[in-house]
DNA sequence: ACTTGACGTGACCGATCGTTTACATTATGA
DNA sequence: TCATAATGTAAACGATCGGTCACGTCAAGT
């Protein structure tokens, strides 16, 4: 029952600084959670602090190797309809995974305090989505599946909207099952815009970008604003 | 000297809440801050949590009359360039003025801890700034500056990665020159992607979007991984 | 059988939390 | 001028904070 009891706090921790935030924890309260006494906290670490540091030690070699290394790359679509399945299905991940969606709350609650916490939420929000899609997008012009542009410009066109509804479901779960749709939409209308048609056209100097059904829309504006409505997904 | 020790105590919540949150922040340094005694809070007010409540009212009623009226709109852009001008003014006084600033991080802090506070939060970094781009872009497709489109959707996928970078000044404000100058590289690409030519073909089935300059690109990448660099702005 | 070390706990520590109270000081206004 | 209300403060309150300590238990190794 060593490790266990570390593993406990740690996850415990992990539940409470995500919802109270760090300061907003105490020791009592945690322990509680997991049937300890609060003094048992320190057979395991020295101080709070220390829960801390280790949490957050966890969270940045995670990311590193579950976002970092080349192996996890997602493969490269070959369709545009291939790249709406993918994002659905990472953003229904990122969203439903409990300990990612903790691990972003408590990088959001953190990122002011704490300086690792800060670098490791740019990377959550930022750049590892807009990077990771860097390469995508290289692939897909390659396989001329969008227009050819900068893929890290267009990368960071196509994730940060989706960033920004990931954070509304970690803001308000319920407007989960909407998000999701909105996501879609979004997908859908960055392909419309940004995907390759196939009329190869003699590519002079102005070339034909014909993916512009244009008039009727993508629904989206009842996904922001409104109430919550139900939470569906599936 | 009433209200001035009421103002200098919401001043100074504001100040200490937006950079160690509410329970981060304890009575007898906000008080000496402004320099006062901790017990002279409650001639003011009657608890701490009632600061807390005052300041948001305030934030939420200066939300409203800011950005909910329609006479505070920005007038709709007559050139692709003004737009992307207008954005330049708006992000630069959204990242410089102090009030705003700390009003966003508060709202970061204590989303999932306050109800409105989660409300008006998701205003201020989604719902609002996409109605806002909502009737502009309706005014400029209405004036062929922009193909025609759902106006909400290219309003969302506009101001995402904007208020993407919006947070990313507030992360790490040695990035806010570079963050700038990403907001102009991005505003660049999308008016590249999105803004109507002044070629007006026949317009019958296939529009031509000639817009398409593409091959050398906008820059970008650096300006979301490497280190701070300076931070420059005017 | 006996030692040893790991693990857990209740009682307790000093510090600090938000808040109250008793008491000044000052401004107001009749 | 003098009652009155508004404003500020030091001291103290009970509660709670993170953390320590003496002690009990129990499993493992010899």
């Amino acid at each position: 029952m060593a490790k266990g009891t570390k593993r406990k706090i740690l996850e415990a921790a992990l539940e409470l600084f995500s919802k109270n935030g760090y300061t907003g924890t105490n020791m009592r309260e945690l322990m509680a959670s997991i049937g300890y006494a609060k003094s048992s906290t320190y057979r395991h670490f020295e101080s709070k602090e220390e829960i801390w540091n280790t949490l957050l030690d966890e969270m940045i070699a995670y990311y590193g190797e579950r976002f970092g290394s080349p192996e996890h790359m997602p493969p490269v679509p070959d369709s545009l309809e291939e790249l709406v399945s993918m994002t659905i299905r990472m953003v229904r991940i990122t969203t439903q995974d409990e300990t990612i969606v903790k691990t972003r709350k408590v990088l959001t609650l953190e990122q002011f305090r704490d300086d690792r916490a800060r670098d490791l939420a740019t990377k959550h929000f930022l750049t590892g989505l807009t990077e990771m899609f860097t390469v995508i997008f290289t692939g897909m012009m390659e396989k001329k599946l969008l227009r050819r542009d900068d893929p890290a410009m267009v990368a960071f066109a196509y994730t940060m909207p989706i960033s920004a509804l990931i954070h509304l479901c970690d803001r308000e779960p319920a407007k989960a099952g909407e998000a999701l749709r909105q996501v879609e939409a979004f997908s859908r209308h960055f392909i419309k815009v940004y995907g390759e048609t196939e009329e190869k056209t003699t590519n002079k100097n102005a070339e034909l970008a014909g993916n512009a059904r244009r008039d009727g829309n993508t629904e989206l504006p009842a996904a922001l604003a409104g109430e919550a409505g139900a939470n569906e997904e599936t």
